[in-house]
DNA sequence: ATACTTGCAAAACATTTGCAGTGAG
DNA sequence: CTCACTGCAAATGTTTTGCAAGTAT
């Protein structure tokens, strides 16, 4: 059975404060500010187990790590800084997408993520360098 | 300049011969036919390459490392049939996305996935059991 | 007590980089 | 002749695992 330990609690803690979906690094960041001694590998184990139960869900974006996130949210899609990398939840929906599927395809769900610079990076440096986002296309 | 090497082509031939998505793993196996002492970290600098070149293009699944193929001429996403796992290309995009954004977010680009049932399998099988998607949202 | 958990370190992978030698232009 | 390119090995970075000690139930 699963226990209840400090160290998971931190770590739900961590995820439910962010706001935002997590790498399991800046999970355990979060989580030493109630465990210091925590270790990342605890982290990683965690993780999959909150996911196996459901407690979270996994956000994988192309060229960067998985992040993590509360599950059992409102439907909502990501916007990822092409500057900081940080990854931001967008509560708005392109919505009826089934046009866009072939004929005889049926859509049960979608995934969007949107790529270009936040509030914070566009106001200050203006360059987007170094950016290797895969498959981001240019139609937006 | 870029040059022309054997290796280079190689790669490309054997991504363009595969007709599928390829790993960078199997990107070498194909292209060993070619060029036998190709190394993989060859394989690593040239999916760089012609990637910034834009003359292939990532594919970013989740649960699966990135996979290359041939950049399409025009912008597309992808259809991810829950039965079958097949991915197809779709040349149809929801456009006009900037307006989802936060105020002060610039939109430079974006990634769509659409989950579902492609035409064979909504004909034949029932359930998509056993899938683990990630991100897959209700709201279309 | 029992056995699920944890921290640490090492292992297993994936990807990148340093370097001297090679070859395209 | 030059300098981009290559192969190899070593370096990075990420996620997993082995194990002895710790702790919730």
């Amino acid at each position: 059975m699963k226990r209840a330990t400090r160290q998971r609690s931190a770590i739900r803690a961590a995820i439910a404060a962010a706001g935002r979906p997590l790498s399991p690094l800046e999970v355990l960041e979060g989580a030493r500010s109630d465990v210091p001694a925590l270790g990342l590998a605890t982290v990683y184990r965690n993780l999959r187990l909150l996911l196996d139960d459901g407690e979270i869900q996994g956000v994988n974006l192309p060229g960067d790590n998985v992040r993590y996130e509360l599950a059992g949210h409102d439907h909502h899609h990501h916007f990822q800084c092409l500057a900081c990398q940080r990854v931001f939840d967008i509560h708005a929906c392109p919505g009826d997408l089934q046009r866009l599927a072939p004929p005889g395809f049926v859509v049960e769900g979608h995934d969007l993520t949107l790529y270009g610079y936040c509030a914070d990076c566009r106001a200050s440096a203006v360059g987007g360098q170094g950016v290797r986002a895969v498959g981001v296309g240019a139609c937006s």
